[in-house]
DNA sequence: TATGTTATATCTTATATAAGTTATATGTTA
DNA sequence: TAACATATAACTTATATAAGATATAACATA
């Protein structure tokens, strides 16, 4: 039940919300695709169209969803130009921007310990894969990141198919393997340059690189990514707005 | 002239955003104070309720007004408990909260060299306050800030003033010159310590910190507030989130 | 203290119009 | 006839209004 003032009430629209982001979880409709139009889930819910248009409003404003106004409403997706820089937040200090070129050092099946375990919710010791990469702008290398994702969500991922891949990392998430970031949270401190890093950024060692920790959730808040990106700040900043 | 079709057409609810923009800019209402009801706006700018929740609705997701249900609406304030910490991004690692102490160090006007000025939209040379203070966690000292703002727009400003305020530096802004932040960009770099940061910060030279540069704007994204922070991220993080 | 009243924001539905997009039909022209 | 342009229709989201029920909070009153 779910009268008004029951203990577990939510508004009819917070239900619609949960309703439209199960069936982005069972993948009825995946990225890029568009959903069926306000009238439609109206009349599929058994709400007024006021109602789905505020699930649907929330679901925009977290960038979950994208609306074209006359024509219609989009799952939204790294695939698409206009977010593909959206979780990259290194940029150049002149302003000018730049997409950086990734370079793919290694892709490694391993079990994770404990610390990455507890923070993509498995167990100490499940399968991961392990892709190391190296990012370079204007030919310059800048972040080297290394990227945990589990075994079990990404079944099959191996060094080829991101090899022949032409996008982002995260788009090729989402055209294999229908998992779609839609946030993340990092986790940013200034540390020195150690061996393998200062070889790789071409740095002196115990120089100062960021170092940015990175957890990223797909639908339902399911947490599917866990990276660490040592960067190179010379003539770049990781930028950043609150409000 | 605002019909449908001109070129500088703008949906209602946008115009009476650009309102009440205005009164928060007047001061007619100061941060803290309750804005008059829906109802009492409609009135005012002719329009119906709904528009008006509209426009309150987008300033409220931008953190500038605080809706309460039963209440009424508020002007946000960094005197709020809830929003004390808003735009403190640095963060102890063990996730336990710890507001920082902090002591002031100085407070000169100068005259703003041609970089400030640019960022705080000032003719070079303009004057300016210059507040050098250092924030510790535990009695530890992490951060150690240069805040610059306009002398124009804090006329009066002194260090007795600030020493003698309870809150944080953006509360003192607010109740002593009006100047609420509502935004701010942050550029984030690392970077060996220098001489005095790192006698200030207790770490030994070179050893890198978190640079965190920032300018913040208050109603009408006018920017009033340019600072440098320097930050030893040990056992402690920048954090933020994306999506 | 308990109860009721009032004022507020919140939620939901309904209706109408505006504006952007796309496909199709209808011409018009070469 | 074929190719192209234009008008129209049908669909979409966006904007605006109205009305009623509900949740929350503050206050007055019994």
């Amino acid at each position: 039940m779910n009268t008004p003032t029951s203990p577990s009430f939510r508004p009819l629209y917070d239900q619609i919300k949960i309703l439209i982001t199960q069936s982005l979880i069972a993948g009825e409709w995946r990225p890029g695709d568009a959903i069926p139009s306000e009238i439609d889930l109206a009349g599929r819910f058994k709400v007024s169209q006021g109602t789905v248009r505020k699930a649907i409003d929330e679901l925009a404003a977290e960038n979950i969803l994208i609306r074209r106004q006359g024509k219609g409403t989009f799952v939204a997706s790294h695939s698409q130009e206009r977010s593909s820089t959206r979780f990259l937040r290194i940029a150049r200090d002149d302003g000018i921007t730049e997409y950086p070129s990734s370079r793919l050092l290694s892709v490694t099946r391993e079990r994770a310990p404990e610390h990455t375990a507890r923070l993509l919710d498995l167990r100490t010791g499940a399968s991961i894969f392990c892709i190391k990469r190296l990012l370079s702008f204007e030919g310059v290398p800048r972040i080297f990141d290394e990227i945990h994702v589990p075994a079990s969500t990404f079944k099959g991922l191996d060094e080829a198919m991101i090899r022949n891949f032409p996008g982002s990392l995260y788009s090729f998430f989402e055209t294999h393997f229908g998992i779609a970031m839609i946030r993340a949270e990092e986790h940013i401190k200034a540390v020195p340059a150690g061996a393998a890093e200062s070889e790789l950024l071409q740095v002196v060692p115990q120089s100062p690189l960021l170092r940015v920790d990175r957890v990223a959730f797909t639908y339902g808040d399911r947490p599917v990514e866990w990276r660490r990106g040592l960067c190179h700040t010379e003539r770049f900043s990781y930028v950043t707005e609150m409000s």
